[in-house]
DNA sequence: ATAATATGCGACCTAAATAGTCGGACATAA
DNA sequence: TTATGTCCGACTATTTAGGTCGCATATTAT
């Protein structure tokens, strides 16, 4: 309930490890072993955070990850969100299926919880987390 | 990801309804008719708001369920965990089963984070839904 | 009395989301 | 040409959420 995923808790470690080893190429391996993390799993989050453009990938022996800058304006929610999709406290803050829809009497005040809480991640910038 | 549960959607949902209708006993079927909530769900989650206290039982024929004053104190956080149990965007938030415990680099800031997501929560009262 | 209609409660089942695994392709340096 | 990387999709397992069922108890109307 309310718990962020384990792909964005291993994500969040990895790039935080990343950045702290500017300019030396990281492998998935290597953080994966350092911090006790599913190798496979590590490895396919890695690869989703390089094709957003969080980190840069090198191909190749002696490759591995490397940090990329200008993710300074990133914020938690946008990162998530490019991670695992759209952030919602409920169904119809973000889609429309929803057996109670017609009826509903506490859409109105869900959505501002909804939006305020959206406000808060997006007030949250990733840097503050990986520095 | 991040959602509230239904069956904390359903609760408010009752519970509005309910404190809409001062005095008055509403059966469980009423709600899960009104609402297009799944009978026994919506039963089981009011007997577990009455449990709590946040509304009133009547047993028998022509019984039902009617708001109890005194939940205006009552904030978000508190109502969700009453209801779900502890409310934390990680393991190590709430528990220390987390296989990352002893190396993890991003402890601190994501357990600001937490506090300050739970204090958000906390500062939300469960009338500003209900009413 | 007893039938009808409520709540109370636990065990159970199902569906969906999350977490983790596997196999194989491609890239590059030693 | 081998060792060591990334890349990627399909697959399986596990956990959590959502929903169902059966039976007990309480109360009221008939």
């Amino acid at each position: 309930m309310l718990k962020i995923t384990k792909k964005t808790e291993y994500a969040l470690i990895a790039l935080t490890h990343i950045k702290g080893n500017k300019d030396l190429l990281i492998s998935s391996k290597d953080i994966s072993k350092h911090y006790n993390i599913p190798t496979e799993l590590m490895a396919k989050t890695l690869q989703l955070m390089a094709r957003v453009g969080y980190i840069k990938a090198v191909k190749g022996s002696r490759g591995g990850y490397q940090s990329n800058s200008s993710l300074d304006k990133v914020s938690l929610k946008e990162f998530i969100e490019s991670l695992e999709g759209p952030l919602a406290l409920t169904d119809c803050s973000s889609t429309d299926n929803c057996n109670q829809l017609a009826t509903c009497n506490i859409k109105g005040p869900i959505n501002r919880i909804n939006d305020n809480l959206l406000n808060f991640l997006d007030n949250i910038s990733v840097v503050e987390i990986t520095k």
